[in-house]
RNA sequence: GGUGCCAUCGCCAAGUGGUAAGGCCGCAGCCUGCAAAGCUGCUAUCCCCAGUUCAAAUCUGGGUGGCACCUCCA
């Protein structure tokens, strides 16, 4: 399996510290708001890493955190007059929910910021013994950068040169201009936590490090996880500083492949709360099958940037109702497991990077061929268990095609609807018993109204909805 | 200003040295009462210029045009 490394810019063998084994830590949300279109990419992205990963035999341990401690959340407590408990709980519910409505798979291990405050204690204490942290007359303890001789190695910046000028501009009491904090001291009685420094808030990038100690590093490992993972802007500053911490505070480094994926605009534009465009992804639910977001957002590769528009939405819908189309000409059969080429295949191509594009096409190619073969007469029994096979094949490694394909069609119908649909179709089918075709043709023009389209077929008149 | 990424058919999008995958749209046809679905066939020489090479979309140099990050951010 080859992985592109962000940091080194390459593409690279993946090896794993333990042979058979492999460790990943992604960065989840922040739990103060709805989910956007973004968090959604970048979870289908790990998802499909992972799955990919369990495809080839790696035993995975995947950590996805939730970040509940954060002035975002403390922020919008105060807004509402609730607990900090309240919001994050609100959220991370409906993230979860979203998640699974996207088919994505649950993490082995979701630390949450708020129970791992022990490992985060640990981890300051040892950059102060070790000079690497100091503590401000204010009661901030900030990592000092200029204590790291590597520091910035990551995103390969070059240090700014006006250190001195931003002393003196700012009243900020760092030593360098580029150092974060590590623990923020809160003295106005708002939400804080108790620590051996005193009363306050965990620095957010201090959050990741702790919880991949405490979660996922094992003792005389050059790297704390194989792989760490999150969103194309999370490189600088926030994994720079992970990488920094950890670094510095024990005797490994923080991960040895780095995974970022790229950004999801919205019709060419960045998405973000200033500019009001911000699709949240309980929208996007609301109107399309999880599924098909999941096909859509997942169908091109995961480094490149991401536009989403509604034209291409539908143009991956085509696509994946052509899964759909062929698994109901299948419906009802049983099958074995059996390997066959095309899964081998697959899995080669999604093992390269995630070449995504020549799996979808591999895909193609396979249905095209079904499709072909059961159109001309005959049982073609062996087809039809092989083909079973590889979609469930599809399923396991993609998660694509999961749904019962009737049910798949009928998304966002409601019962009353589907009744007349069904009437209509009785009322059609009897015209074109009798061969009334203008009535029948008529009948057609009314359940197309619904948004819906039928077909007749050997097996009766199936409908599907547009 | 610093750092980095990208530029392939009308649209989406693979391909990183060996002579352009796949999907959508379009056209022609098979099937169908007609459709829909399915199937078949057809449709690009890869932003520009120069270079390296037997061979380049793929490497090098120079342009042009997009985009991202630079301490809120998946």
């Amino acid at each position: 399996m080859h992985l592109y490394d962000s940091v080194q810019k390459t593409k690279r063998k993946f090896e794993p510290l333990e042979e058979g084994k492999a460790s990943l830590y992604v960065c989840g949300p922040t739990v103060y708001d709805d989910a956007h279109l973004g968090h959604a990419k970048s979870a289908l992205v790990f998802d499909l890493l992972v799955r990919v990963l369990r495809a080839n035999g790696y035993d995975v341990t995947y950590a996805r955190n939730i970040t509940d401690i954060d002035d975002k959340i403390i922020k919008k407590a105060a807004e509402q007059n609730k607990s900090i408990k309240e919001i994050t709980g609100f959220y991370t519910e409906a993230f979860h929910q979203e998640m699974q409505a996207l088919g994505v798979i649950r993490p082995d291990i979701e630390p949450k910021a708020t129970e791992s405050l022990e490992a985060m204690f640990t981890l300051i204490q040892k950059l102060i013994d070790s000079g690497h942290a100091y503590t401000t007359q204010e009661g901030d303890v900030y990592f000092d950068t200029s204590s790291d001789s590597e520091y910035l190695s990551l995103s390969k910046r070059v240090q700014e040169e006006d250190d001195k000028q931003q002393r003196v501009a700012s009243s900020s009491l760092k030593k360098n201009s580029a150092d974060f904090a590590l623990w923020k001291s809160v003295q106005d009685g708002s939400v804080t936590f108790e620590s051996p420094f005193g009363a306050g808030r965990p620095g957010w990038h201090l959050e990741c490090s702790a919880m991949i100690e405490k979660h996922l590093a094992k003792e005389h490992q050059p790297y704390a996880v194989d792989i760490h993972g999150g969103g194309a802007d999370l490189l600088f500053p926030h994994h720079e500083n992970e990488a920094a911490q950890t670094r510095c505070a024990t005797n490994h480094a923080i991960a040895n492949y780095w995974i970022h994926n790229g950004f999801v605009n919205i019709e060419g534009e960045k998405m973000s709360k200033s500019l009001g465009n911000s699709f949240f992804l309980k929208d996007a639910l609301k109107e399309y099958d999880g599924e098909v977001l999941r096909f859509y957002l997942l169908g091109s590769h995961y480094r490149s940037n991401f536009n989403f528009n509604t034209d291409d939405l539908q143009v991956a819908k085509k696509r994946l109702d052509k899964i759909y189309r062929l698994k109901k000409r299948l419906f009802g059969l049983s099958h074995n497991f059996e390997k066959t080429e095309f899964q081998t295949k697959l899995l080669e191509v999604l093992s390269d990077d995630l070449n995504i594009s020549s799996a979808l096409a591999l895909i193609d190619e396979m249905i095209s061929s079904a499709n072909e073969t059961l159109d001309t007469p005959g049982k073609h029994k062996a087809l039809k268990k092989e083909t079973l096979a590889n979609f469930a094949y599809i399923e396991k490694v993609l998660g694509f095609g999961v749904k019962n394909p009737y049910e798949y069609f009928q998304h966002g119908v409601d019962p009353q609807t589907k009744e007349k649909i069904f009437d209509l179709i009785q009322k059609r089918n009897e015209a074109k018993k009798a061969k009334d075709f203008a009535s029948s043709d008529k009948l057609r023009d009314e359940i197309l109204a619904f948004g819906v389209n039928i077909m007749d077929t050997p097996d009766g008149t199936f409908w599907e909805k547009i």
